[in-house]
DNA sequence: GTGGTCTAGACCACG
DNA sequence: GTGGTCTAGACCACG
């Protein structure tokens, strides 16, 4: 399982974590059983602190959404809800128009968006699982 | 002029207000010269401290977005961004970063994103937004 | 770092820790990547209030002059100004009519400047001050 | 007397009145007894509030700067301060210093300046005593 | 009425 | 330790 974090954000890191991890619950890319890294590999790979990882498998597990054994790590848990096609590609669209606002408030064309995305997307390692740390 | 405020969201409720103005700005619901309510009355409407509804404003001003006119209030700027191109496009360019990070955590495929863009962008009034104001 | 602040001044007091932190980046008092003192140091050591320091801090990492970085402080920003041509001529051109003004009303003749300016700018390092670094 | 207002600075406007015909006085362009325009005409030639032309008023007649006859308005009062030339040059020296650091942040280089500056002068009227209003 | 500044103090995120 | 957000409330400048 790998993230991206955006330091710069207004969002919080840990925040981050635990939408990133519910979305690939949600979106299926990570099912009921499969194991999580631990807070320490989470953070190292992240270069985020530890106390910050730890928080956001605390809020996840006590909402629910992953479970601790201990002494063996952490899993996703079972019976977390998921998102349909309609509600995943729903999201897509609101996160499609805050780009767009940007986008407008910045006076750059919308016909130039499709080729700054594609250079963009060079930086992302194979789709549907994302890794590293944003480098901008 | 109608805002939504989450007040349990991670994200600041100042830049909730700035993001919602934004929006409404390319959109056009708001235009250039249109008053916005005054600090007292948004931070009444929204149940805020009149300080974090004046941070809203202040910062939409240093942003370009909006002016200030002493003793009689607040309203949309005439547009045309303060920023090099250098600096528009490395916003778009961290825009873009938090998009593509959405679309894989969703296991949505990069490459339908241009379509489902194309079709949010109609939304948009004139393309890029202010371009079509550009002179006024 | 030595800052002084004049609280009977109708100049607020975060403009004028920003005037002064200006200025010693533009003497190379202080450089790109230096180390400013915390907000709570500052706040302290000006005997004003942590807020009004912070806001300082902040209105100068919206203008680009320090970073702030996570958990570890805020630093002199590398150079470089996000401003477009437009905005900085416009800025120095406001600039320019503040200096004729007190000009005027000290009975200044204005073929007087450029001389009085040259024997100035002798104080401050490269000519336009960043120039020099413009690499880094 | 004619003065110029900055209605953009964050000096306010009653300040930024009393400073000039501080200065005035200091500089010998105004000399005791001379009669100053009324607060409405003041209030009226400068466009700004009649409150704040007579704020200024009553500021500087606190000050013992002028005086205000019943019926027959307002004159220098005698005995005022005077700056020597060396007092002058000094202020005109630390607004140089502003501009400086301005251009310095703003990276415009020096020597640019005498001609922008000869192109903003055009727009002031006769040196030695200055109309109107900031028009940026 | 309008917006801006500042304080004191609480609480949060991050290292 | 670092910076950021928010509130409640005072006071100021300007119309």
């Amino acid at each position: 399982m790998e993230l991206r974090i955006d330091a710069a954000s207004a969002v919080p890191i840990y925040v981050q974590v635990m939408e990133q991890i519910r979305a690939l619950v949600a979106s299926r890319a990570l099912r009921a059983g499969d194991r999580l890294p631990s807070v320490r590999e989470l953070a190292s790979s992240l270069r985020v602190n530890r106390n910050t990882a730890a928080k956001a498998y605390q809020m996840l597990e006590s909402d629910g959404v992953i479970e601790t054994r201990q002494g063996s790590g952490c899993f996703i848990a079972s019976g977390v809800s998921r998102w349909s096609k309609e509600e995943r590609y729903r999201r897509l669209g609101a996160a499609l128009d805050r780009l767009l606002v940007e986008a407008s408030s910045l006076e750059i064309p919308f016909d130039e968006i499709p080729g700054l995305m594609k250079r963009r997307a060079r930086r992302f390692p194979a789709q549907g699982g994302v890794a590293g740390r944003k480098g901008s």
